[in-house]
DNA sequence: CCTGGTGGCTTTTTT
DNA sequence: AGCCACCAGG
């Protein structure tokens, strides 16, 4: 996983820890946390109360005094980035690069245990992991035989009940009737069943196989299950509040000795947890001094982020909730209050993104580099207004967590060339590029091909040669396929001779995909192919393409060039863990935060996980918190009213300053005026208490001429052929006609 | 086999 | 309004 290390990196600069050097300058808390080694521990970790210094300080403890040597602790993430930061940490601290440690996401460490074992599950130790994309297009196959009537069942929601109950730690045959009442019928279970029967043919696990078999496999495999507990001393959890069912099993599978002594250390924050949505048990955190008896519980209530304001809202706000292990944050440090918490109410979602960009540019001239600033938005349609606005005004910003690298079509398409490359029994992989760039392989071709895959049981590039040997593929499509199968051939060759680098190179260019997108006259074109070059140079950086792809499927993420000082915006799930100097967080009006649908599906406890997410929105800032609400917004297509979101008066006020500045309505009036709630363009006069609402200003609309030459920021240079009220279409040079918003284009 | 039209949906996301 | 998935027709 971390193959790809720089060793230079200053974070490995000789520097053994000398003494306990490493324990001063801690609270006490913060000590007892690291100190308290033997048996089970809780760490309440609030936000910004140095919980990852705790952590990393703990593995570090535990090697220098002896008490187990690197490879007998487990330390397990969630994120690959929240892993890869505790390696540099750990790094740090011990004074030379981490290596061979027990260290990482609790997919990639059951991976790497599964790979070991794979055969008790009957798998193979060198078995694919598959991407959702490949899941739902198994599931789809699988479900056929069943005639499920896919508009009311559609095969990804299936998957998403499949794959609860892999949180679940259920198998096919832990799935008890009573579970399989509302999902097509009762058939969702014998789906399951069918799919995993159908991944152990492939040879493949999904994400969620990767707990499920290796808890399985601890669960019934005594023998196994001795071995881990003899090799791993200690445990650290990050992030326990996040952990579901399949998680938590696994970590009391390996945590509880035969003598019923636990030496684990779970870090979390029950205030931060917001994602029960995809499986996480909040209760899990709740329960842990009742799951490991005699634990030993640490708050880390001492906050060095934010300001005293901040702190002071936010702890205001979550003291709301009533299922909580109860905390409170403190400030820890010695300087000023900071500056209140700003509410601003604005007239609509656009004058919303006005004022945003507007301040975060003033705050720049002011010397707050932009790379401390962030919006944290609750949805992602709420992105669009402040990118239209930044692109305009002329800020960098960055968007973080859109499509990822490896979930582009071009890098998907190229990865499965890959995976037929190095495991030509990868029938998924194989049904992706059969077809790509066209080669005329449709339905009915593929389907021939299943067919005798499935009666000689040969993955489908085996049936594909036995196919063309026998001369029942024959003509046109014949030749293509054999075609396309030599060239795999002459790569594989070339792969043993000339390495992976060499042979990727060679494949995309004989198989005609490099061509498709060169001849591609769309606008992204032109990107697809640049990221292609970057896969190449990724590529380089592994020794294998076995290795390559390993990494692929668990990390799936891809440091894009670095960056200037740049804006960020994104989600407030996003935003988890990290901290800005100043952040903005618009929308906060009922129906979008909370969210509407939460409301709706999830009740109280709904409510309370959207408020624990408004928490974790403000304790993100450590010097100014911004929140806005928009007296309109436009939800899908047309205006609506809106109401400022109740959390808004659960704020204490002698922490926030209010402002208005349009015609947003205000808390007082809410429960009131809903009943007569109207458009913006028909407030009723005298509800606005401060001033009338701003006139919304007309749309800077700067007349296009037809035949006009004008620019545009990424798609260069282009004539005017149509205009109406908002968008102009224009014919560009390089990159094709375009319909876009007046506001995005420049006159030459 | 490919294209274009229609209908349905529309929070959050890691691995 | 826009995007995507699926189906009918050329």
């Amino acid at each position: 996983m971390t193959t790809s290390e720089p060793p230079s990196s200053p974070l490995f600069a000789p520097q053994p820890a000398q003494g306990e050097s490493y324990l001063e300058r801690l609270n006490p808390e913060q000590r007892a946390a690291i100190e308290t080694t033997d048996g089970p521990l809780l760490v309440l970790a609030g936000a910004g109360t140095g919980k990852t210094r705790v952590l990393t300080t703990r593995f570090a403890h535990i090697l220098l005094t002896g008490r187990a040597k690197p490879w007998q602790i487990l330390a397990v993430t969630f994120t690959n980035k929240a892993a890869r930061e505790m390696r540099e940490r750990v790094g740090t601290l011990l004074g030379n690069p981490a290596e061979g440690l027990w260290l990482g996401t609790f997919h990639a460490l059951c991976a790497r245990m599964l790979r070991r074992h794979a055969e008790t599950v009957g798998l193979t130790s060198s078995f694919t992991i598959l991407d959702t994309d490949d899941q739902l297009r198994l599931l789809k196959q699988v479900m056929e035989p069943w005639r499920i009537d896919t508009k009311r069942w559609p095969a990804p929601g299936l998957l998403g009940v499949i794959q609860r109950w892999k949180d679940r730690g259920l198998t096919p045959e832990r799935v008890t009737p009573t579970e399989d009442t509302d999902f097509a019928n009762g058939h969702a279970r014998a789906v399951y069943e069918a799919y995993q029967q159908r991944l152990k043919q492939l040879n493949a696990c999904d994400f969620g196989d990767l707990m499920l078999h290796v808890t399985e496999i601890l669960r019934t495999q005594p023998d196994i299950l001795a071995q881990y507990h003899r090799l791993f001393r200690y445990i650290l959890v990050d992030e326990y509040q996040d952990t579901n069912t399949v998680q938590y099993l696994w970590l009391r599978l390996l945590a509880k000795q035969p003598d019923g002594s636990a030496n684990i250390c779970c870090v979390g924050d029950d205030d931060q947890s917001i994602y029960s949505w995809r499986g996480a048990e909040v209760e899990n955190i709740l329960r842990f001094e009742k799951d490991f008896p005699g634990a030993q519980v640490v708050r880390l209530e001492r906050n060095y982020r934010s300001t005293r304001h901040i702190l002071g809202a936010a702890a205001g706000l979550i003291a709301h909730n009533d299922e909580r292990l109860g905390k409170t944050l403190r400030s820890g440090r010695e300087d000023s209050e900071g500056e209140k918490v700003r509410v601003i109410g604005v007239w609509d979602s656009d004058a919303e993104a006005r004022s945003v960009c507007e301040r975060a540019e003033s705050l720049r001239r002011q010397g707050h580099s932009l790379a401390e600033m962030a919006i944290l938005v609750r949805a992602g349609f709420q992105t669009r207004a402040f990118e239209e606005r930044l692109v305009q005004t002329g800020l960098p910003y960055r968007i973080v967590g859109g499509i990822r690298f490896y979930e582009r079509t071009e890098i998907r398409d190229t990865l499965a060339y890959l995976r037929v490359l190095n495991q030509p029994a990868d029938d998924l992989a194989f049904e992706r590029i059969v077809n790509t760039p066209k080669r005329g392989v449709g339905p009915a071709a593929l389907q021939k091909l299943h067919a005798c895959a499935r009666s000689l049981s040969q993955p489908l590039s085996a049936a594909a040669r036995t196919l063309l040997e026998n001369a029942t593929l024959k003509g046109k499509l014949g030749e293509q396929i054999s075609t396309l199968l030599a060239t795999l051939e002459a790569t594989r060759e070339l792969l043993a001779r000339e390495g992976h680098v060499v042979a990727t190179e060679y494949l995309l260019e004989e198989s005609g995909y490099l061509d498709m997108w060169r001849q591609d006259r769309s606008p992204e074109a032109p990107g697809r192919l640049e990221n292609l070059k970057e896969l190449i140079r990724a590529l380089a950086d592994f020794p294998t393409l076995g290795e390559f792809l390993e990494h692929v499927a668990l990390v799936m993420e891809h440091d894009e060039n670095a960056q200037e000082a740049r804006l960020s915006i994104m989600t407030l799930h996003g935003a988890k863990g990290l901290e800005f100097d100043i952040v903005f967080l618009p929308g906060w009006e009922e129906g979008v935060f909370p969210s509407q649908r939460t409301l709706d599906e999830g009740g109280l406890k709904g409510l309370e996980e959207e408020r624990r997410l408004a928490y974790v929105g403000i304790t993100r800032a450590r010097k100014l918190a911004l929140i806005y609400h928009a007296g309109s917004r436009r939800i899908y297509a047309n205006w609506q009213p809106s109401m400022p979101s109740r959390f808004l008066d659960e704020l204490p006020e002698e922490h926030i300053a209010r402002k208005n500045e349009g015609g947003a309505r205000q808390q007082s009036l809410r429960t009131t005026e809903s009943l007569f709630a109207a458009g913006p363009l028909t407030a009723t006069p005298g509800l606005s208490p401060t001033r009338r609402p701003t006139p919304r200003p007309a749309p800077a609309a700067p007349a296009f001429a037809l035949g006009q030459q004008v620019r545009h920021p990424r798609f260069g240079e282009g004539t005017v052929i149509a205009v109406d009220r908002h968008h102009v279409e224009v014919a560009f040079e390089g990159a094709g006609t375009k319909r876009l918003l007046s506001s995005f284009i420049e006159k030459l």
